[in-house]
DNA sequence: CCGGATCCGTTTCGATACTG
DNA sequence: CAGTATCGAAACGGATCCGG
């Protein structure tokens, strides 16, 4: 992946514009960590569940930031700490995030929250708005149940 | 990503599963021209636009079938060839790409078939159907306009 | 020719230790 | 707390080789 965005290369299908940002393992559970669990420092994020090594998540973030899927801001609580926050383009991609779910829950034997995934496929632009009304009002409560520590 | 099975580590959240198949720079693009180029053999997955390294493409195969989510078979109309066929699990995955694809169209300048994207997202089980009776009918023909070489 | 397998140099990842 | 530095391991990419 050249650092050099000059080096783009021709995406004649969709899908190699998410393929070239979230093609690896970690970018997606972050958006999902931002989106469905109110994370938004970096020790939070780096405290999920899947234990993302410190330099991998800095780059990933960093990589994000540049994607224009979040943005670095100074949390509102405490001007010195440093929160992340997804941009509307992040913010855009619950829809992506749920149909995932839903494979995901159709094809592995999990007890997830499926009501919450429906509700995203069944009125996704609702979803967004929501979404996009929480992240406004900073309220960083989960969407999902988190994991028992 | 550990070749042993037994090594799957407890996936909370329904994301997990898809990122650990297609957590990669490749396995979705390989997904995406089974099923809307009508690619099926390994020579034509090899030649797409993206130009994947030969055992890089033979490898994600190998990973994608035991996913379960293509299978090998003989070619139909030539029994010594192989021929590649995403399984019903593999179709299911339609939605995903649609989403995908919708979300990257509407962040990146890009002409590109709305019409196909938006008729997933709307009806989705009825694309979905439609699939999966191409499928079983063996038709090859792209659902996307091929690049021109 | 088709469907890979093997070898090898390069890039990225991941765990841990460390720093302002 | 929010990252860097380091270093071994794994993944990637190109080229070549091989059996049918």
């Amino acid at each position: 992946m050249p650092a050099n965005p000059e080096t783009t290369r021709r995406s004649l299908c969709p899908i190699n514009a998410f393929v070239e940002i979230f093609g690896d393992r970690w970018s997606l559970l972050i958006v999902r960590d931002l989106m469905m669990r109110g994370y938004t420092t970096y020790t939070q994020l780096g405290s999920g569940e899947e234990r993302i090594a410190t330099n991998i998540l800095a780059e990933k973030l960093d990589r994000l930031v540049a994607a224009g899927v979040i943005e670095r801001a100074p949390d509102p609580e405490d001007g010195r700490r440093v929160c992340y926050r997804l941009t509307e383009k992040g913010i855009d991609l619950a829809p992506v995030i749920a149909a995932i779910a839903r494979w995901s829950l159709g094809h592995e034997p999990n007890r997830t929250p499926r009501r919450l995934v429906e509700r995203i496929r069944k009125q996704p632009e609702a979803f967004v708005a929501e979404l996009r009304r929480r992240w406004a009002e900073r309220s960083t409560d989960p969407l999902l149940p988190l994991p028992k520590a």
